[in-house]
DNA sequence: TCATTTTGTGTGATCTGGTTACTGATATCG
DNA sequence: CGATATCAGTAACCAGATCACACAAAATGA
């Protein structure tokens, strides 16, 4: 057999692909790649799970919600990154606190928790590069909180709206999904929309927002 | 020299306490304790760090300050618990997100970061450890992401007031302590708080709020 | 193809919570 | 003792959430 290769897919893993010890080779070369269709909820609150997800292309939105369906994206889990939740959920604490869909179709490696184990166990760059996607997580949630908090409703709606954008300058979203996105209420944001559209700053489609200014979306302070 | 004892801080620490291997047991043995007086603040936003810390006696409040001065509490590190947030930073991740407060004399342990470093790679105890700690604060702050997004405030400020309250019922916190702790304004929490005296449930006291009523607050549904 | 259903949007009324702008009351300290 | 913080109360107003709709555009399917 000889010392593994090093795989093709860890080059698009920032941290992974400089792995060289003959363990952490072992391991990634050992991983299963895997396919999902768009729009499969991969994880739901309270699933234990049985490996360690690194997605390779498309995005896995995680989102709480809350009893009287009012819902948030809490973070998305895109290319070169992992699922920070199955690998704190693989680390003992109990189970998932939220829920994970596929936006788009992915295409992921999946680690078992055994080989996992022993990866972070003996692999110095692996082990980091698990820590490094956790301590990211842990400060996005923070900022989050202080958006949800202290953050104004047009403002958090106008950078969603630039971020979703095309080159275009279209954004394929109902007004629910932004609503979704940012925690609020579909009125609110119909009614923000209208505000924005009076404003001269996008044109209002069914299931499509237009950006005509970019400028002005930006400059609207976040608080 | 030999094998070191386990010293009778790791007693404090589940999990920690069953660590038995020889690289363990010789680095928690070296570890330093330290004191801090109350109402210290032991990092900054932006600071980077060098020290993993267990608290043993007392708390670390962990907050974000919004520009206009508006604050929350994110999560408090209590006797038994580490710093995740510093944890984070020596793990890669760049530097802190929010600010931490020592709220009464803080008797902790500083692990140094390269005794840590090495801890992580070789003792299974003291890896879990550390990852048990970090999976616990993400939920945590998953959970605050949907109680400050959707919780009522009547319900999310009984919450606080029964977790403050001493054995006679007594809590003493000033309204704007009350407010930073659930990231509102003092004005909107004083209105409620007399909505409560008015109910009953509680009776008002400069710096002071007397719990008169501990079911009726426990019953308010969060959502 | 035309009627029906589903999905997306618009809008007023009302409620909760946040902001501004004050007031007075209680401690604390020189 | 008076000066100065600190803490609490309150009214008017604003922003955002909720409720209860109406209505229009797509999708479905008989």
């Amino acid at each position: 057999m000889g010392t593994p290769q090093r795989p093709d897919w860890v080059a698009h893993f920032r941290g992974l692909d400089t792995i060289d010890d003959p363990v952490g080779l072992r391991i990634v070369s050992e991983a299963q790649p895997l396919r999902v269709p768009p729009h499969t909820t991969v994880f739901r609150i309270g699933d234990a799970c049985e490996n360690y997800l690194l997605v390779i292309q498309g995005s896995v939105r995680v989102r709480q919600t809350a009893p009287n369906g009012r819902e948030i994206v809490l973070y998305r889990v895109g290319p070169g990154e992992s699922c920070v939740l199955t690998t704190s959920c693989l680390l003992g604490a109990d189970t998932y606190a939220a829920e994970g869909v596929t936006e788009s179709e992915v295409e992921a490696i999946a680690i078992p928790a055994p080989a996992f184990h022993r990866a972070v166990a003996s692999s110095t760059g692996f082990r980091e590069f698990v820590f490094a996607g956790f301590g990211q997580r842990l400060s996005s949630l923070m900022t989050l909180v202080e958006e949800v908090a202290f953050g104004r409703l047009e403002a958090r709606l106008a950078q969603r709206l630039l971020q979703f954008a095309d080159e275009q300058g279209m954004v394929s979203r109902t007004h629910q999904e932004l609503a979704t996105e940012i925690g609020s209420a579909r009125e609110v944001i119909s009614r923000q929309l209208k505000e924005f559209e009076r404003q001269g700053w996008v044109a209002l489609h069914r299931g499509k927002v237009e950006i005509r200014d970019r400028e002005a979306l930006a400059t609207l302070d976040l608080m």
